[in-house]
DNA sequence: CCAAAAGTGTTATGCTTACACCCATGC
DNA sequence: GCATGGGTGTAAGCATAACACTTTTGG
């Protein structure tokens, strides 16, 4: 069988940015300026050129959104029902990038062709969304929680130089839970993979806390969590 | 952006059909009778029909070249680069199937349209493959021993009823280590997820042994194995 | 009675959990 | 000197890991 003897589905990338923003767990959304589903907001994404590939296709839809290149970018899962867009048959392959602290100020928001606005949406506070980018992005937080328990991916959320503090927060955000002090900073240093600057983070009023940087590969499997806390 | 006003990808599925026989993992390759890669051996898959699911694509392939519908199936991971098919652009969503002892005797292997040949092949003697199959094959063993370690997906290799002994094998061919007997009979009793049928293998020249079902879903994940043995 | 695989228990070690007080700084 | 978060250790309980002999059948 020869290429386009038949019908062929059209392929989008749709991508899921997360970032940690006032201590919670946000997710970046468009609204749409078209139909279908004029007016509601959806996932970034857009369809896969020819000459680039999927993962390319998903950082150009970062840059586009955010004007930010280098992240945390991991391929989710590939949604392929018949019925995901009114408008005919649509491959979606689902994308997740994590956003640093860092790269978070840096960001600034523009609405792109299709797009009448962007915002951050608190994982709690979730509009409707259109298409099944509901499911997707179901799936990609759990896909998150399971990440964080058993990688190191966490650090893709932190400032080169963090306090145990920061990182024991951004843990308790994502899964949602509370976590024993002292047994979270013996696990996490047991680990090897954190290296303490021996500077000391400045201008706090209580004692100041040591900074550490991350010397592992982000996203490697370490088991960082069995239970940990109450 | 209307849908087709561009050149798009195409879309395939392959499939990793993995089985256990003669105490080997092995993996169901098919022989190209066109070019690209004519004669070549490549993994089971082909074009995604605008009006079936990917499931249901990765189901018919299995089903033409096994003739067995029922098995355990997940999707893998999405290929997607731009040299990856010398026709051009087709991105392949990979999806691997386990098929159990039971089913494996039923199935008779067929070529079917540009397949001149098909063939169980042993992971440690693989022939030359076409296109990137060899990076898919890679990636879908290595998910496959992970999934070994942490979820209940090695029934699927299975008889309704087995011995552990039966069970003990397969983990120890996948994950290509010995393990220790009587740890490893005492951590799966532990997990609850099987019953002793009270019944007995007969006709054995040795001591009967006890046959156990599954009580559980596959592909749950139980975190079976730590190291268990040497 | 021999061969072959089934079945079974104990001990040592290491990891996980629960838990409370002193420390260093800014104001 | 007080408020704020930073930083630290120990004991109990649990899971893992190492290890060898007896049992039941067929031939």
């Amino acid at each position: 069988m020869a290429l386009k003897d038949y019908p062929q589905p059209s392929v989008t990338v749709d991508i899921i940015i997360f970032s940690l923003k006032e201590k919670k767990l946000q997710v970046l959304l468009v609204k749409r300026d078209k139909e279908p589903f004029k007016g509601k907001w959806a996932l970034p994404g857009g369809f896969v050129r020819i000459d680039e590939s999927l993962e390319e296709a998903a950082k150009r839809e970062l840059h586009e959104e955010t004007g930010i290149k280098e992240v945390y970018l991991e391929q989710l899962y590939t949604f392929g029902g018949l019925k995901r867009d009114p408008r005919g048959r649509v491959i979606t392959v689902g994308y997740f990038a994590l956003i640093s602290s860092e790269d978070i100020e840096k960001i600034k928001l523009r609405a792109s062709a299709d797009v009448s606005d962007v915002r951050w949406f608190s994982m709690q506070k979730l509009p409707e969304l259109s298409f099944d980018h509901d499911k997707i992005l179901a799936y990609a937080l759990k896909r998150l929680k399971w990440k964080f328990e058993y990688t190191t991916v966490a650090f893709s959320f932190l400032p080169k130089k963090f306090t145990l503090t920061q990182l024991q927060e951004i843990y308790e955000i994502v899964l949602n839970k509370e976590l024993d002090k002292r047994n979270f900073r013996k696990k996490i240093l047991s680990l090897g993979i954190l290296k303490t600057t021996k500077e000391k983070k400045k201008d706090v009023s209580h004692r100041p806390p040591e900074l550490y940087t991350f010397t592992g590969r982000i996203g490697e499997i370490v088991e960082i969590i069995s239970k940990i806390g109450s």
